[in-house]
DNA sequence: TATTTTTTTGACCAAATGGACAACTATTTA
DNA sequence: TAAATAGTTGTCCATTTGGTCAAAAAAATA
């Protein structure tokens, strides 16, 4: 009568622990932790309230989940940015990746702007952490490209703060800038945004 | 014994409101409507929760009246934006209140954002009315000063977002900012982003 | 100071919500 | 196909929370 620790996950929970944390994102990244509640994602993904406590514990145990899961994703198109290429070219690709993620990613987006505006309650140690490291070598590529006069010399970490601030406003503001465009069309948004985008950083990184 | 409506504000009144409204913000701003609670707010200004719902009838009803008031100061300096001076001097002043407001008025700055971020369920209206006027206004004098060759042909309303996201992102996401960054010295940072910006907008719009 | 009006609060309520659990069903496995 | 294991759910519970109310306390007014 003793309960045997389960190694490996049966398909089942493989198929319904995925269907619960694509419905919790759906859940969190409109309401927050704390406005997303147990029911709201069960009726999301079909489930009962129950049901999804045999799968995860607590909610709060979904919640860090699903934010581990993303931050993963969101850290690694900085990593590609490779000292091989172009330096331009390279931030320019980076730059077209993260906004190209705000639109086909938006849920994520705002859930991590959520989680940081908030005070990052669980993710403080993957900022210091992971995070700044990739970030920290980063800087020291961009110093290295500027002593050589191949970019122009800017602060490298708010050139990348201005990067992520610029691409992200398109993912988590979007209702605003839907609001204020007179656009109906979102492609037609998001193509406009990366001319802008291209322009701008290209102007502020050519080397003089 | 019929209740008498009451026309003008007591001293008490007056006091007391401005105590609860500037403990809500707090309040909103660390958590969000939905986890901001009336007792969060009570103790944060030395009331009791029924004491509270003596000066406002409901949470919501509190919450409206920190944003709206927000909402005004928020636009303001936009509108300041002055056809008679230089256009890129013009520009980068806003630039610079811009990025003084994100140090001075954080709290107004999450609040905002957590509300965009999640529908903008009570500010939409005012998004597509008066700060849509005052956007398309600014709008129709940045396309003048372009078409005048006083700065670089640039989409007007992507220069505006641009703006907003680069100076609020050390507000809204200063967890991060301080994470990344080896500088504790918080004037240190926003130094550092004042420099940063005002480099990168002239090198933008300078006219070619 | 007496009266009226405003302000404050303790006690209370109903709804929402996170979570527990035993009983039941479906699926695997031997 | 029988036994064992995994998955599902109705029901229940405790806590949190927005909000009420009547009675007490404080302030304003006459």
């Amino acid at each position: 009568m003793t309960k045997i620790i389960q190694i490996k996950q049966t398909r089942i929970q493989r198929e319904k622990r995925l269907l619960i944390q694509k419905a919790a994102l759906q859940v969190f990244s409109d309401f927050g932790l704390r406005g997303a509640t147990l029911d709201k994602i069960a009726k999301a993904c079909g489930l009962t309230k129950p049901n999804i406590l045999y799968y995860y514990s607590s909610k709060d145990e979904i919640y860090a989940e699903v934010l581990q899961s993303l931050l993963d994703e969101w850290i690694r198109p900085l990593k590609d940015i490779s000292e091989n290429g172009d330096p331009l070219t390279e931030i320019l690709k980076y730059v077209q990746k993260k906004l190209t993620m705000s639109k086909t990613k938006k849920q994520e987006s705002k859930l991590f702007a959520t989680e940081i505006l908030h005070g990052a309650p669980l993710t403080q140690n993957i900022l210091a952490g992971s995070l700044k490291e990739t970030v920290d070598d980063k800087v020291k590529l961009f110093n290295k490209w500027i002593s050589e006069e191949k970019i122009a010399p800017v602060d490298p970490y708010h050139l990348i703060f201005s990067i992520w601030s610029m691409t992200q406003h398109y993912a988590d503001f979007d209702v605003q800038v839907y609001s204020l465009l007179n656009t109906k069309k979102r492609s037609r948004i998001f193509r406009d945004a990366e001319d802008f985008l291209l322009t701008f950083f290209t102007r502020c990184l050519k080397p003089d």
